[in-house]
DNA sequence: TGTACATCAGTGAACGCGCGTTCACTGATGTAC
DNA sequence: TGTACATCAGTGAACGCGCGTTCACTGATGTAC
């Protein structure tokens, strides 16, 4: 248990969570199951972290950062960015990935009804940085980027939150095909 | 404590069930809360109800009827009806009464999450009766309309989620605007 | 119409359980000499 | 370079609390006679 060790040793915890979190929500993730998966034992949580509160939004962050950066990596010096963003964010498999896909998708509803600020700002700021790489991946023709990359969002959200919660998998498949084609192809302008 | 009151108690925690699920989810909504705020105390839910999971299918079963009739009332007669859905789900207004508000908005996550087939199929069921009403409100002009309602649906789904999230709400109104008006001016066909 | 009794909605206390949190203790680390 | 000691991540048991659920009991209802 040296400090490197110790460094480690937290780190996995704030990885198990970001992953546990947006698979199962706030609520959810209890820090008994979330200590013993990173194989520690639950006592020592609290050498790691000042409240569960302090976990859950350094692990929001860094899921907020994972997802961000691999969204970076699949559009780069692709051809159509933004058809490429929203094909990979409205596909099958970022619905069946909750664990490591887009925070907001996961958490928006939690977050609605926290009463936590510091969430509440984080996920502000997500909405934000969508929105701000979507602006920029407006159509040329579009008469209003911004405008553009509002209904983007909503439609991207919509279609992943609905893909989720309908039982039936053809009904979810024909939900993410329809809404990707329609908001890659640019409705606008 | 006659029969009908009986049946009027029992009605009653039913009511304030639909409310307090919508507005806190499933696991945000106690039995002991529940029955306090219907009057009641919490020894007697077991006389009305099998357990809790019976009693969320009963309340969600609720809330999709009168959010339904109440979508009924708003669009039966109206110039353009679909405008009329559109304007009404993407506002301040539902977006600040959950409680009151489409369960589908509120409790998509929390049926992606729950392992209750009879919740999943209740949704299941409610997303196909919005895509039907949908698929028959479509432009005359659309040249698919049931792609045109999946759309539809899943912008006003991620309009509704993200406002609710979003901490600021001079962007919090935008996003509701922006795709309020984006969606009911008919973008297909 | 009036009395005796079975029913059952509702009460209030209790159950086991898992939650977030605390704490006395351990033992390897890494610094001070 | 070697010894003595303070640090502190991690252990494992315990805490109070609220959860869903159970249960012995109450007392008005509504039926049987």
């Amino acid at each position: 248990m040296s400090n490197r060790q110790a460094q480690e040793n937290r780190n996995r915890v704030i990885d198990v969570a970001a992953a546990r979190i947006r698979e199962r929500g706030i609520d959810g993730t209890g820090i008994a199951d979330l200590m013993k998966a990173a194989g520690l034992t639950h006592g020592g949580f609290y050498k790691q972290f000042r409240s569960k509160d302090d976990l859950v939004l350094q692990a929001v962050s860094r899921a907020i950062d994972s997802a961000t950066a691999e969204i970076d990596a699949r559009i780069s010096g692709a051809d159509d960015p933004l058809a490429a963003l929203v094909r990979f964010y409205v596909s099958p498999e970022h619905r069946d990935a909750p664990a490591r896909g887009c925070s907001l998708a996961s958490l928006a509803t939690d977050t609605a009804r926290s009463d936590d600020p510091a969430l509440r700002a984080l996920m502000g700021d997500l909405v934000a940085r969508y929105l701000s790489l979507l602006t920029s991946l407006a159509d040329d023709a579009s008469d209003d980027p911004r405008r553009q990359a509002i209904s983007t969002l909503a439609g991207m959200i919509g279609a992943l939150v609905l893909s989720r919660a309908v039982p039936d998998p053809a009904l979810s498949d024909e939900i993410l095909q329809v809404v990707a084609e329609d908001l890659s192809h640019g409705r606008e302008g």
